[in-house]
DNA sequence: TTCTAACCGAGACGGTACGTCGAGTCTTGAG
DNA sequence: CTCAAGACTCGACGTACCGTCTCGGTTAGAA
């Protein structure tokens, strides 16, 4: 199917693709992804161009695994116990805390994903992964398989559970609601148009889960 | 302050400007954002580098002005009445219809957009002005100043309708209710997780005016 | 025959000829011939490009009117006596001395054409035209029929005197013999193989008046 | 001390650089040196534009290169025996012929050169190439250096066997007297003040050996 | 003296070429 | 074979000037 040889992997160099993860988040950062260029990474990673052509499709293709790598690594550092946990889900094995106050939770968990949007150091990487997959399908559909699936699954979870509890409405669709949770954050971050701050998640929460009409 | 000074800009070539408008759309429209090039704009423009050059400081912000006169001029084709219109304003003049009823009339506004979002024509250019503006800030800036507010605005009016005719909560702010409605939207449409459809807007308006918790 | 209406030199103007004169010599001098532009000509002598477009076919033309009319004030300015010198005849109007020492009034001429040459500034404009007209056979010829015959016209003058005096053979063709004595001295200058002194131009003098084969 | 790294020349392509060598000839020849471009060069050669700027300063310094390797190619031609010449003299290893009769030997050699001069082929891009020299000093000191000296090198050669067969005064110093020889052609040549003649260089050799005075 | 046709400064225009940068491919030599 | 290195072709970048054109504003010479 592929018209091109695919290399062997056994014999990749582990050393070269460290230094370009390093050197790839490590020029976004610095010079951001429009001035980051394939170029740039080769001479700074120490290696070839054709190392980098050889085992990845395109400058964002490195990005995302770069960023990949980064949270796996993240995540096991954060537990290093969980010596089984699969470096492939973006740190999101542990789940949404379940103390029976479904809007405190909530808040508690968007309140660090506030937080984790506001970091400079993710900034970057993370807002030119986006954007590029905004514009490009296929980049795109790799990004919320790989990175926000598994975070929004932990959602969906923890509403089923909450439904389950009596705390959701029954006939509710978890997904559906996870994105009215979700979505107005996100707006918030990638347009800009107001601060992102803790108050505004708490909020969305409570507008959330009270609904915006008044009770009857 | 500006350390090249401004060319005349009542010597400006009103045709040039046209065709560069309709070049950039239709290139962007063929062949994508990112293989369009200012050399392939001018080209097919009949035009000069240099005249694109002098008008406009990136590509991105000559597609963001096609983009806006394309907007005025539809509006103004859409209702050649309103001889008064301001180009600027994205369009947005028209306003939420109010019947008294806000989910029904929501719902209206919601689809429409849907629409807008799913239309093919539509969908590269302002997909690539948004991708563009999430990484370049003052474009985004722009961006949301100059399309993105005006049209906010308008449900900020009809939400404090709402709230005066005592269909919307009295402590409900109307710029954070308007997120909830629109983000999820936008949330499905950039990031392409599960279809932008009729359905998913009218739910969205219900779960966001009755709320996600079971009544009491 | 002119396809272009000629413009109406009774109307011209002045001071914009002089400034472009000005304008032109100074950034020869200053940039060489090369860096030298037609905008900068314009925005130096304070004048739009369409007088300097109306007026000169080419840049090298406006830089060969500058240097006649730089040769002609020299010359004005060296003998304002001779209120009727033709200023067309790049200040060549004195002639060669005729002291009856036919090798003595030429080492004095061909002295004063080496310290010409070696004028560091005259040195940039001269090289320019002359190299510009070794390429471009139409201003070459201008240039020989307004700056070089009139002074080679000297020398044929002298030459043939000294004939009529028995000073030169008779047989000899001025025209050819002026060639023997100016050439090695453009030669010289032109392509800067060795250094142009006085001492080299009495030594050309000597061997082509004596010749260089041994007296039998 | 040069602020740029020099490229690996063991690494170049050979058949880049013999194309841009035809390429630029091809187009000096066809359009003149003012009409030839990088661009162009490039483009008739196959070539990237970089391949051009990586290995050479400027379109002169191309033509320059080009030129030699043409009289470098032209004399292996010439003398496929003469396997060990040098490539870089320019043609220049022949030497002048020695039959005795030192005027008879010079009107040969001058009368080739006036032939070579003549020669529609080669005058666009000598004429091109010593008209940079003459603005360039740079430029005009390689061309010296690497065609014009050698060849002046013949001169003097032939000049002192004259000298010593008692053909030539003793006194002459022989680098003047083959200007004496050489610089009346060229001036012709360069300024095309008259026609270069057969018959012009037998009249040059006769008037200077025989000098210009008549014999006492 | 007023009209009007030209020249004038200014500079935007459609172009061409510049010299640079980076993409993605290919080649060489070392391990 | 993979790898570092880097030369290659190609295409776009943003700039500098070209020579043409158009715009008010001056400035004569003809009415």
């Amino acid at each position: 199917m592929a018209p091109h040889k695919a290399p062997d992997s056994s014999r990749r160099s582990d050393r070269s693709r460290r230094a370009i993860y390093d050197a790839a988040l490590a020029l976004v950062g610095e010079s951001g992804y429009r001035r980051t260029t394939i170029e740039g990474i080769a001479a700074r990673a120490g290696v070839g161009k054709q190392t980098i052509y050889r085992w990845w499709p395109s400058k964002a293709a490195v990005l995302m695994e770069a960023f990949l790598d980064l949270a796996a690594r993240a995540a096991e550092e954060a537990a290093p116990q969980a010596h089984g946990a699969d470096p492939q889900d973006g740190g999101a094995e542990y789940g949404i805390p379940d103390t029976g106050d479904l809007a405190a939770d909530l808040k508690l968990v968007l309140r660090a994903t506030v937080d984790e949007l506001n970091d400079p150091l993710m900034e970057a990487p993370t807002r030119a992964l986006t954007a590029e997959g905004i514009v490009d399908a296929k980049l795109g559909a790799e990004f919320v398989e790989k990175l926000l699936d598994p975070q929004l699954a932990l959602y969906v979870t923890r509403l089923r559970a909450a439904q389950e509890a009596g705390q959701l409405r029954p006939d509710a669709d978890p997904r559906i609601a996870l994105e009215l949770l979700i979505a107005p954050l996100t707006h918030r971050w990638l347009l800009r148009t107001l601060p992102l701050t803790h108050a505004y998640a708490d909020t969305i929460v409570d507008y959330a889960l009270g609904g915006l009409a008044p009770r009857s």
